[in-house]
DNA sequence: TCGCACATGTAACGCGTTACATGATTAC
DNA sequence: GTAATCATGTAACGCGTTACATGTGCGA
């Protein structure tokens, strides 16, 4: 037990919810769309998938497609209720680890530059971020799902977090007087 | 090998970069200026403290102050180096995993209004981590030490995202009819 | 005196990543 | 032919949380 609350095969059932899918093809989903706050590596994947089909909550075709050995999982019943359930429970609060703040947060051990240099590498990362941000929003926005309003919701809250963060970069970096020689 | 470099050691140094402390009163420390992006157990405390005077990266001395136990720990040359290199490589990116934002990526497979009381009750959580922050801020100001800007940024930092959030809350429920009864 | 904050530690457990292992198919 | 992608799975390891265990000192 534990296992069937488990945030990583709620993730699982959520994808399933959206269409039936290969475990490899979860990932791949979860790679180009939920990327940015929720990613599942193979070794949680395989044996949720499996761990779920004993409990029911999956069942699982295997597909010949061309050859090709494929498992296609599909979401049963008792496996859409149990993904009800959990999306109507409240979310806990995730344990964010920040690597990059908490080297800010401590900043003052070294040179000001490092700080900087390290703020600017934050910056192009993000801004990358946003663009990519945009043009899946863009993609979204030509879907004709169920699913589509919930995913741009969560697309424009990325959107909101990177504009926010590109400010800050900006805010910091100009009270930040450049490239101080001594 | 690898603890050396694992990031709760590091973030264990920085706390002790700012001054001798004690095991609990890092652990509180965190709990005041770095639980929004950082934060350590007790399970992990203890250990890793120990591990890290094995290797003489931090120093203890027992101190009994009013007949109870205390060890102080300082920060020996060694660890203050070993700290400066962590601080100036580049960080790398955390995994994230946002339950909130799984939940609402799922969001069409519940009733609308589920979904926004989850939000609702996530802009009450931001609306007051944002009071908290503001106050922090004030408290900041008021230091004099090398470690304030810094400090300050961090904060400002949650500040900026915090707000960002509450602007993002806003515009998705505002484009969402409250109470649809059927 | 009772409960809370101070204070230190250990053990078990669960979760997640990485690396390993295997193999087919497709595009160049 | 060879590299990339599709496709599935296992095993080992490290990290982090939770619960447990113990005890002091202070304020109401």
């Amino acid at each position: 037990m534990g296992r069937k609350t488990s945030k990583s095969s709620m993730a699982i059932l959520g994808m399933l919810s959206i269409e039936p899918m290969s475990a490899y093809a979860i990932g791949k989903v979860m790679q180009q769309s939920t990327a940015a706050f929720w990613a599942e590596s193979d070794g949680q994947l395989y044996p949720a998938l499996k761990q779920l089909e004993k409990e029911g909550l999956v069942r699982s075709k295997k597909i010949a497609y061309s050859t090709r050995r494929k498992k296609l999982y599909t979401l049963s019943t008792k496996g859409k209720d149990t993904l009800k359930k959990w999306l109507a429970e409240e979310s806990q609060k995730n344990s964010i680890r920040n690597e990059f703040l908490l080297k800010l947060f401590f900043g003052a051990n070294v040179q000001r530059d490092i700080i900087v240099s390290h703020i600017k590498k934050f910056q192009d990362n993000v801004t990358q971020q946003l663009e990519l941000l945009k043009v899946q929003e863009e993609v979204i926005r030509t879907k004709d799902s169920e699913h589509a309003p919930y995913w741009l919701y969560s697309i424009q809250y990325g959107i909101q977090i990177a504009k926010a963060k590109l400010q800050w970069c900006r805010q910091v970096l100009e009270n930040s007087p450049k490239e101080v020689k001594k």
